[in-house]
DNA sequence: TTATTTATACCGACTAGTTGGTATAACATG
DNA sequence: CATGTTATACCAACTAGTCGGTATAAATAA
């Protein structure tokens, strides 16, 4: 066996994901992407056949982290509480803070790729909708279990609640690239959490557990 | 004076803004905008010096149209009920009402923009960031106002809650184009009223309010 | 052991077409 | 006419993608 290929493929995808996010992929030449890969078109060619190869692999490669952050961040709040909405309500605290470390260029590829048409392809379209969907099932499950005991006191879509979860964060990081104030993400998370428990926590029952909450 | 050559400046505005709502700015060539609009390079090289700047003219005009609405919007719901609370749910209401009817190409230019890195110069940002900011301003006080009046139940950053009006739209945008599924903007801001209510109407029971948190 | 084969991994000059942008002449209208 | 508006022709730089060739290292054979 030569030299190991997955290396370059590896950084190869690295350094387009970077980009990606600060310029968008359209406007990336490959070019680009060999200058800061540090390999030469040929390289490229050899592991891409093509730049909108390349951008499907990079989105299912993204959904494949996302898929992985989800399982273990699902399993991490079942074990920390049994009660259901506080399930939730700790996953948004967990996501607040993914995001309290402040990447460089906050953002989401999906995003990315739904305002550049050349890269939406139905193909990377399905990747991403199956990424998302397992979030919003997961939680308007748990939802549905907390109000069966505490109905909130409006009528309200709980999927559409559920799914809010990621229309918090997709919508929070372009507020954040537009106010330039990356901390807005984790700030939307806190305080959709506070709006669930508000909308699903029971009213004044003293059977409260004491949660530890971020100042 | 000949001509009018503000009908062609606005048809290249028009043709550049459908042209990057469908598939971005970036990814949109002085060819295609010149092709759809029905002109030549001269005409258009005599109303924009370079796309750059067609690019700034064209989110100044969706900013200024942004305020138009926001305008009207803010001063008709306050003709249609007095109480702030209600106000901001009316507001909401009609948001929802005006993505019922469901454009082509659902999305917000400004997120267009900020995914492309070309486009998004410091100019254009202070552009959106006034333009997303009167309206969270707006629903600041009035939510301020109603929280006087009945104090949430959970501790909540209002800030944050009246910023998430822009967030939702931006989130449900994004959610609508991976989903294939333009109707998700209308409930995810029926979802955002639904909770607001829940935050801070008043109690159907005159219970009361002793939101005792020990932290 | 050593020579040969084979498959993978990579290089960099090249091409055909596209890009944003320019130069300049023609046309319209007061 | 003069000024504002549009058209044609063109360019230099850049684009994605190709192609012939090279380097590496393991497997095989002498």
């Amino acid at each position: 066996m030569p030299r190991d290929g997955t290396i370059t493929r590896t950084r190869i995808l690295d350094a387009t994901l970077a980009l990606a996010m600060e310029k968008g992929l359209a406007a990336t030449s490959l070019d680009e992407i060999i200058a800061k890969t540090g390999i030469t078109k040929g390289a490229f060619f050899y592991h891409f056949k093509n730049k909108n190869e390349l951008a499907i692999t990079l989105v299912k490669r993204f959904a494949e982290q996302d898929h992985e952050i989800y399982k273990t961040a699902t399993a991490r709040v079942e074990t920390l509480s049994r009660d259901p909405l506080q399930q939730v309500l700790l996953l948004c605290g967990l996501g607040a803070e993914l995001f309290k470390e402040v990447p460089e260029n906050p953002g989401c590829l999906m995003a990315s790729y739904c305002y550049q048409g050349d890269l939406w392809s139905e193909e990377a379209r399905q990747v991403c909708e199956v990424a998302l969907k397992e979030w919003a099932d997961w939680i308007e499950a748990k939802l549905k279990q907390a109000a069966k005991k505490t109905p909130p006191a409006v009528p309200v879509d709980l999927r559409q609640v559920s799914e809010m979860f990621q229309v918090i964060f997709e919508g929070a990081f372009i507020l954040a690239r537009t106010y330039n104030q990356p901390d807005i993400i984790a700030r939307q998370v806190l305080a959709y959490r506070d709006m669930l428990e508000a909308l699903l926590k029971p009213a004044a029952k003293p059977r409260r557990k004491a949660s530890s909450r971020r100042d």
